[in-house]
This record gives C-alpha cells, sequence and structure tokens, in this order.
DNA sequence: ATAGATACTTGATTCACTCAAGCATCTACC
DNA sequence: GGTAGATGCTTGAGTGAATCAAGTATCTAT
C-alpha cells in the first residue's frame, strides 16, 4: 500500500492513464525514499530544505500541523541531516537547515528517483512540452486556491 | 502533509508539471475520502471490492502485508462497510464483500472525488486522447513489473 | 499420515498525523 | 512601558497505517 490507488472504475480512458501514472509515480517516489532509509514524509521535508526555512513555513508550504513537523524535523536532527537554528530576529522561531550529511543524502535520493527523468527521456522534446501544456492545462480544470 | 512532495529541484518544465499533477491528484483523493470520514487506505481498498475477494489477493494487489489488511478490512467492517464471508472451497480464506452502505459511501467518495473527471472536462476528445498516449508512453520509459 | 505451504490473525513497534495545551516571545494598542 | 492577544514551537494523548514475528487453522502433496 503506501500509496494511493485510484477508482478502479475510472471510466475514460485518459483518467485510467492518469490514474496509472500517479500511482507508479508514487510508488517510485517511495521505493527511492526507502532505498535511502528515509520515509516519505521525510524524504519531503527534507527536498524543502534549499533555503533556511522555519517550522511554521515548513507546515504550511506541506499543509500539515506545526507539531507534525516538530516530530519529523526531530527524526531528521537525530540523525544529523538537518539542524536547528535560532533565527537572527525573532527567538521563537527555528530555521532548519540541512547539514552536508542532508544535502548528501537528499541529492542521491534525487539520483535514486528516477522516474520523472526516465519518464521524460522517453519523450521527444516536442512531446515533452505537449505533456508539460496538456497536464497544465488539465489541471487548470480543477481549480484549487 | 498526507500526500508525497516531489522533488523541488525538478529540473525540466515537463517534470515539474508531472509532479504538480501528481500532487494535486493525491490531495485531491485524500480530501474526496476524508470527506466521507474514509482514510486513503481505507477508500483504497473499498475501491477493489467490486468482487468478492480474499485478504491475501488483496494485500497483493495492494503491495503490502496481510495483515495490514486484516486491520483495515477490520475497521471498515465494524462500520458495516464491508463484511466477511467463508470461502466455499477453503476454510482458511475470507471473502470480503462490500456491504449496501459500503458500496454506497464508495459511490458518494468517487463523485466527491472530481478531480479525474474535472481534469479532462478540460480537454477536447482529442487532447484527452493524446494526454492518455503520452502519460503512456512516458509510463513505459519507466520499466516496472 | 504427515510435512510443508498457505490464509488469516494477533501482538509489538514505529512513524505520520491531528488536536488540545502549554511556554516563550513578539506586536499592538492604551 | 505594560499588558492582551497573536504567533512559533513543543509536548502529550490518541488514532491509523504499516511492518515484522509468531501463532492457529486448514489445505496439499508426497
Amino acid at each position: 500500500m503506501a500509496v494511493p490507488t485510484g477508482p478502479v472504475t475510472a471510466s475514460t480512458d485518459a483518467e485510467r492513464a492518469m490514474f496509472d501514472f500517479v500511482d507508479a509515480y508514487d510508488r517510485a517516489y517511495e521505493t527511492a525514499a526507502l532505498e535511502h532509509g528515509l520515509s516519505v514524509a521525510q524524504a519531503c521535508v527534507l527536498g524543502r530544505l534549499t533555503r533556511q526555512i522555519g517550522m511554521r513555513e515548513l507546515a504550511d508550504e506541506l499543509g500539515c500541523d506545526a507539531s507534525n513537523i516538530t516530530q519529523i524535523v526531530s527524526r531528521l536532527e537525530a540523525r544529523d541531516l538537518v539542524r536547528r537554528h535560532p533565527h537572527p530576529d525573532d527567538r521563537r522561531s527555528r530555521q532548519i537547515v540541512r547539514t552536508p550529511d542532508g544535502t548528501a543524502l537528499y541529492a542521491a535520493f534525487e539520483e535514486s528517483f528516477e522516474f520523472a527523468r526516465s519518464a521524460t527521456a522517453n519523450l521527444s522534446a516536442r512531446e515533452q512540452d505537449q505533456l508539460a501544456t496538456l497536464l497544465r492545462k488539465a489541471l487548470n480544470g480543477t481549480a484549487k486556491p
């Protein structure tokens, strides 16, 4: 499991293709994470840390409760993959940064997660453009602030 | 959270479009499930029950441990959404079936999960075909039995 | 007739997630 | 300048998903 599974009754061919694609993407993501001893949530968080960022901000970006982030970051910190720094101007806030280990591990994870790369590799430049355009157009049909 | 978040460093435009699409799909799926008091895993399982199916088979389809299914099915059964029937020929096996309530709830869930429908609604028939074709072609690049 | 495979369950653990409280600090307003 | 309320984070309690290791019952094949 570990990965959402879509409606079995997907009616149109396009809907089924979307589902298969999403399912494969999710599975590949999880597999790559596990290969590096990361959970999906941990890989997720680690991936956001390209810049210094506060817990609150992180929680908002990921759409979850701040206390959830506290835990995940604590586990990452215990493995010395991230560190909490004091915010220079606001002593309530903790800025999270990746350690060199964290950066290296995340790079290795992305390297393993070849799904998106392999997927596009099979398409010509023109097809890639088309796909991106169609996906965006499809997404626009689904209003979502 | 609750939903995988892709590589922030996605390099090409097509890769970013894929990620955005997958992310939106997953979030929509979870939201629809929650609206009906289902977890993603529960919606997932419920969706597979278009036919009578054993626990083992279910676990294999979803790629998880049988004991995981035991738990999820137990929770669904407690809400009278599914039932365990004895297998006619094999007394070890339990056949899971949706109750009428389960079927109704799942139908309502699918109704709520308008993501795929909305997404395709925005595309012409020709574009839908193109998208399906491109997604399949992209998927083929990612070998995965 | 029994040895081993198979189907499911139980129990123990871990992690993700949410909510409610709590503490420290910041901000605004009087 | 001091206090009220907002904000940032943590802690604790509770639920669910997931995995693994064992255990029981039943089936299969020799």
